[in-house]
DNA sequence: TGTTTGTATTAATATATATAATACAAAAAG
DNA sequence: CTTTTTGTATTATATATATTAATACAAACA
């Protein structure tokens, strides 16, 4: 698991290892039942303190894309939802179209980026 | 204008009337030229700061979303950009679509929603 | 002239983020 | 059983960001 990190990112650290590990599992780099790093292990290779890997963590447990296990790191779950959008999802995807928009990019284009990306990484 | 401003959301509110702002054009509630609202009047409106709102106004103009004038609130812009995606635009779909697969929703599924966002709010 | 406007500055406060040091119960290893 | 490892929690500290408040000021308008 090699975490690429911007110390000066507006977004939080705990949040870019929550973004990447999601990605990776997303992208098949990460398969279910694969374990994941302890947090210090994950820590010290990533040169952050170990709470914030821990944040990260629960995070992903929170939001039910790891299993934590009492030792060992954690375990990764394959699908984790119902198949439904989440508001989160509906207003950040809204966002993001909106930029699309403004940007002179065609519903045609956007959807031919968003098939590329959805397949992307399949196995 | 109407905000609906979420003060225990993580996202901050100055980012929050941004975004509200940014969907508006992009849904055609707000149309080129149109005039918004001075930062005083929009603030006494939603109930912040003077200086929140015109952190919001400066970011929408930095971004080329609205003009600035020197009097009489902001003027918007139609399209800005060059119908090319920004990395920052990449990175937040890839997020998207990755958590939407992990949700189990499918390539279809998803699109769909894509394009009637896409198409919701056309003039 | 007098008022409005966007912006800037300063100060104060609150919250979030990250690190560091330490602790502890649970689980694994020996 | 003893030792080590692990995830989590606590406390303290430092830093950054967000927000409000008060004030100021030049530019533009009435």
């Amino acid at each position: 698991m090699l975490l690429q990190l911007d110390f000066s990112s507006d977004v939080p650290i705990y949040m870019q290892i929550r973004n990447q590990i999601l990605l990776g599992i997303a992208g098949g780099k990460l398969s279910p039942g694969e374990k994941l790093p302890t947090v210090r292990a994950l820590a010290d290779e990533a040169g952050v303190n170990m709470m914030t890997v821990s944040k990260a963590y629960q995070l992903l447990k929170q939001e039910g894309y790891i299993a934590g296990e009492r030792r060992g790191g954690a375990v990764v779950i394959g699908k984790s939802g119902e198949s439904v959008f989440s508001d989160k999802m509906k207003s950040a995807l809204k966002l993001i179209i909106s930029e699309a928009k403004l940007s002179g990019i065609s519903k045609e284009t956007f959807i031919k980026q968003v098939q590329q990306m959805y397949e992307e990484g399949e196995v």
